[in-house]
DNA sequence: GATGCGATTCGTACTTAGTACGACTTGCTA
DNA sequence: TAGCAAGTCGTACTAAGTACGAATCGCATC
């Protein structure tokens, strides 16, 4: 027994430092970004760390809990202005960052949405947004539509982006076909135009969407701000 | 589409009419509405349907099939507004009917965008939206942004009301409680102003920003047709 | 060193859920 | 009335979350 402690000892720690919340959580998210959050299993995870299923719930109470954590670390990562930036300037850093790290982590925009409880992460990014509107001087009621109207945007491009079917202008072409195929390729002109005139076009992202519509977004807060 | 089957059978079949497919996905939609979409599992349709899972199979051919066919539903509940209304006007009806077709069916928002194979609704919808912004005289580009940027919003929003703690404006103060009780309230100074000072007021309702928003794309859109 | 304790780790097993397989039932048609 | 196709369901397997309690580890103290 005592002899072979000593080797196992030097082996185990070696091989298996000791988890962490943190760890957990990482290792979490780096499972979902790699295959997808429905291979995100308890399971997988513990797979990943070396380790067995229920040594996972040590470090967090349960599966939502964990995907409370991996949500806040989202948050965590989107890119925090100087608050002595132009207000405007600001609003566009912040939300062009989300768009970025939302798009880095694609399973997190349906989650973002709907855990209940709110991180300290979450919480700080809200604040800084709605500080960052108020220096712009707007009143109250509309300081509420501006933040919700942002946020709205910002999720709502980020669940399309996440969900588009393919990156580039290329494999576009087969889903089209797809489509085409399985429908009366007449029903849909504006929509068959609009794919193979435009989307399937060499220049085309979707992504380029994101900045004209937060222009207009800002512009219509900075109206609202005189 | 069919009429009901011959009642004047006998009881048994009174009793049980015959499944069938649309009958299965309604049901499936007013669980899901009802208890939520984390209720919704084949055992449980099954019980509201008043027969054993494996029959649900006959009908459907699995429970991916079952959500898909419940979104291209949610899609044709979106009103169809006529094609002679002048385009904006054509945008914000729709628009506007989205949004309380959406916030009728929560589940449905985040499946929305998530689904692989869109229906039929879902196409036709698509190709109205891009209608009427053809109709306004958009240029491809101008479309294809407009496009995108409406149904983010739209989606983000939904995404958002969705998953609102509360509707009224009373639970949240039980709400704000909770979360000032859990962090240093002095932390959040603009998120504390907001909810006491605004949210808790009687009159509030975040509902009332999505018109704020939806005003501010049209707008920009209207700019962009020129 | 030996010992004792809290922090971790994990073996076992129960529960819920999706669904494959094949047998049984039903209602209609020839 | 026999037979067939459509529809129904009993049984059972698999995947996944996780409760319970025992085994182990790491370290501080004597």
């Amino acid at each position: 027994m005592t002899t072979e402690d000593v080797v196992t000892r030097d082996d185990a720690s070696a091989r298996k430092p000791r988890l962490s919340r943190e760890r957990v959580i990482t290792a979490a998210m780096e499972l979902a970004d790699r295959d997808g959050i429905e291979s995100l299993t308890i399971r997988a995870l513990a797979e990943d760390l070396g380790t067995k299923p229920m040594t996972i719930y040590h470090h967090v109470a349960g599966k939502e809990v964990l995907l409370d954590g991996m949500v806040d670390i989202v948050f965590s990562e989107i890119e925090n202005p100087p608050t002595d930036l132009e207000w405007r300037e600001a609003l566009r850093v912040r939300c062009r960052s989300a768009r970025v790290v939302l798009a880095r982590h694609p399973w997190s925009v349906p989650l973002l949405e709907s855990r209940t409880s709110p991180g300290p992460e979450l919480l700080r990014h809200h604040e800084a947004v709605l500080a960052t509107l108020a220096r712009g001087g707007l009143p109250l009621p509309q300081m509420a539509h501006a933040y919700a109207v942002l946020d709205s945007f910002v999720y709502g491009f980020a669940l399309q982006e996440a969900n588009l079917p393919v990156q580039g202008g290329e494999g576009m072409a087969e889903v089209a076909q797809e489509i085409a195929a399985a429908f009366d390729p007449g029903a849909y002109p504006n929509l068959v135009r609009l794919t193979v005139d435009h989307v399937m076009k060499p220049g085309y992202s979707f992504g380029s969407s994101f900045d004209v519509g937060l222009e207009m977004l800002l512009d219509g807060i900075a109206r609202a701000a005189e």
